[in-house]
RNA sequence: GGUCCCAUCGUCUAGUGGCCUAGGACAUCACCCUCUCAAGGUGGAGGCACGGGUUCGAAUCCCGUUGGGACUGCCA
């Protein structure tokens, strides 16, 4: 069998949504089957309204964030217009196609409460010549039916009859979607078309184009296999929206999601890997994924479960890899990438790496996107302390024993030895004798040197802090008292 | 309205006629661990939309109902 060829072919007219990535990332999972399979990223930028640059630069840098390269492209599907051109041109001459010169209400007056949809096919008959307002249409057959032979969902059938005559190019003379896409999969001889359910009531009309292209020109190209993959959908088991739902791809690189865990999750979506195990590394993915195997039913995007296994992902990271994994959150200054609309929240000249390192193991169990990191460890490189006012008023402000703690503490850790096991018997000790267990002793310190009631382990915090500063802290506490 | 798709715990799914008293994961609840918060461990609750068939036997096959969705553009 011939090695597959696969597109992945977005229109740049938004962020990369995660459908998008998942569609892109399960044409990647066939290429990557095959030895000789490809894998082609074509951008489909033929809507001059609707595209912007910015937008091609997201899909691309988004891709390759998520490991999926392409074998070929990107291609812009807007370098092709000759192509589409030659397509319509030839389909002209061979009968396929006619002007019409009807109008959007046009169509829609004439079609009343006809059943069949759409336009009539009013203007085939009529020998229209060019002009400037006239479109191009596809003659459909009146009779008989197209199978869409779907990977996913076997036989659709689709009667003739319910497909009217579609317009393939524009007054202008740009040529639309339908066509500009059959042409460019001929030209690169695609072998499956990979694309979401969205694209079902598409193919038979592609289907239509690709064989009369076939009939009238010398490069036969066999049809592609199609697959149309569920569709992802939000809480109100709609298609996710750009305008309303979380759908963009970088947004996940930005709050600190790891490719590895990105592209796991997605793979979960309509699909699920051998087993029991769904936290599985992409070659096992590749190796067992089957477009055969893909649910029929809608999926909905669960964030909360994206945070989980990426929180598996971060932990399963060694120390060293996850400091790395960092860096663009807690150095931007020292990162080629950083998260976009993201404050540092703390100045390049606080920042201390080798400190950064002593911190990170105790933050690592702790977060499941790597942008929950900065607020966990800030109060070890920011000058001041950012307080949580409902905790300091609670652990401190309104508490008497909360402030003897502090006083207490301060006597005792001027002259203790400086490691987390003595500062937690020390604690401990001033805790028994105001009459507090350790949960209760440790929370005025804590929110003195952290500002917060929760964080990391104290005693280890407080050992990396050092003396000098957690003494200054506790006092400077003691003194936003009234 | 028309065409098409879909239907297993709240969510993602396993299940392809007997292995199902329906398995796993997330979320949720309880307990354990514990300096806070997490993480981790143990356990619990929770589902085959409904109605008819076919069959010795159906979550699995067929039909219908209901419900959801996509498309219905001189967008992709």
């Amino acid at each position: 069998m011939a090695p597959p060829r696969v597109r992945f072919a977005p229109s740049p007219t938004g962020y990369f949504h995660v459908g998008s990535a998942r569609s892109a990332l399960f044409n990647w999972f066939v290429a990557r089957q095959s030895e000789d399979g490809v894998f082609i990223l074509r951008i489909e930028d033929t809507d001059e309204d609707r595209n912007r640059e910015e937008w091609v630069d997201g899909i691309i840098s988004a891709m390759d964030w998520l490991g999926l390269h392409a074998d070929e492209g990107p291609f812009r599907q807007s370098d092709n217009k000759v192509a589409h051109e030659v397509s319509v041109t030839t389909l002209l001459d061979a009968g396929y196609l006619y002007y019409c010169d009807c109008t959007g209400e046009d169509v829609a007056a004439r079609k009343g409460d006809n059943k069949t949809p759409g336009y009539d096919g009013f203007c085939r008959t009529r020998a229209l010549a060019r002009a400037a307002n006239t479109a191009l249409r596809f003659t459909t057959p009146h009779d008989g039916v197209t199978i869409v032979r779907d990977l996913i969902r076997g036989d659709v059938e689709f009667a003739n009859s319910t497909i009217d005559d579609f317009v393939v190019a524009k007054s202008s003379g740009a040529v639309l979607y339908a066509l500009a896409n059959v042409t460019d999969d001929r030209n690169d001889e695609i072998t499956h078309v990979i694309r979401g359910e969205e694209h079902l009531s598409n193919a038979p009309k592609q289907m239509m184009l690709w064989s009369a292209l076939n009939e009238v020109t010398a490069h036969d190209v066999a049809l592609p296999l199609y697959a149309h993959l569920p569709l992802l959908v939000n809480e109100q088991r709609k298609k996710l929206s750009k305008r309303k739902d979380p759908v963009a791809t970088e947004s996940y690189r930005d709050q600190g999601y790891l490719p590895q865990a990105f592209v796991n999750y997605l793979a979960l979506l309509g699909w699920s890997p051998r087993g029991d195990e769904e936290i599985v590394p992409v070659e096992i993915l590749i190796e067992q994924f089957r477009l055969e195997d893909v649910s029929h039913s809608p999926a909905f995007f669960d964030v909360k479960k994206l945070a989980h296994m990426n929180g598996e992902y971060i932990r399963a990271l060694s120390i060293d890899a996850f400091i790395d994994a960092c860096t663009p959150w807690v150095n931007p200054w020292a990162s080629a990438w950083r998260p976009s609309d993201r404050a540092p929240l703390w100045a390049e000249a606080d920042f201390d790496a080798e400190l950064f390192a002593r911190v990170a193991p105790l933050v690592h169990e702790r977060v499941a996107t790597l942008g929950e990191v900065p607020a966990m460890v800030q109060f070890f490189f920011a000058d001041a302390v950012t307080f949580d006012e409902a905790a300091f008023t609670k652990a401190i402000g309104n508490d008497p024993l909360g402030q003897s703690m502090l006083k207490s503490a301060l006597v005792r850790f001027e002259n203790a030895t400086w490691a987390s096991s003595v500062l937690h018997e020390v604690v401990l000790e001033v805790g028994e004798s105001l009459g507090l267990v350790l949960r209760k002793a440790q929370a005025p310190i804590r929110c003195a040197v952290t500002g917060s009631l929760v964080g990391p382990p104290l005693f280890e915090s407080l050992e990396i802090l050092g003396r000098e500063r957690t003494i200054e802290r506790l006092r400077a506490a003691l003194e936003r008292l009234p």
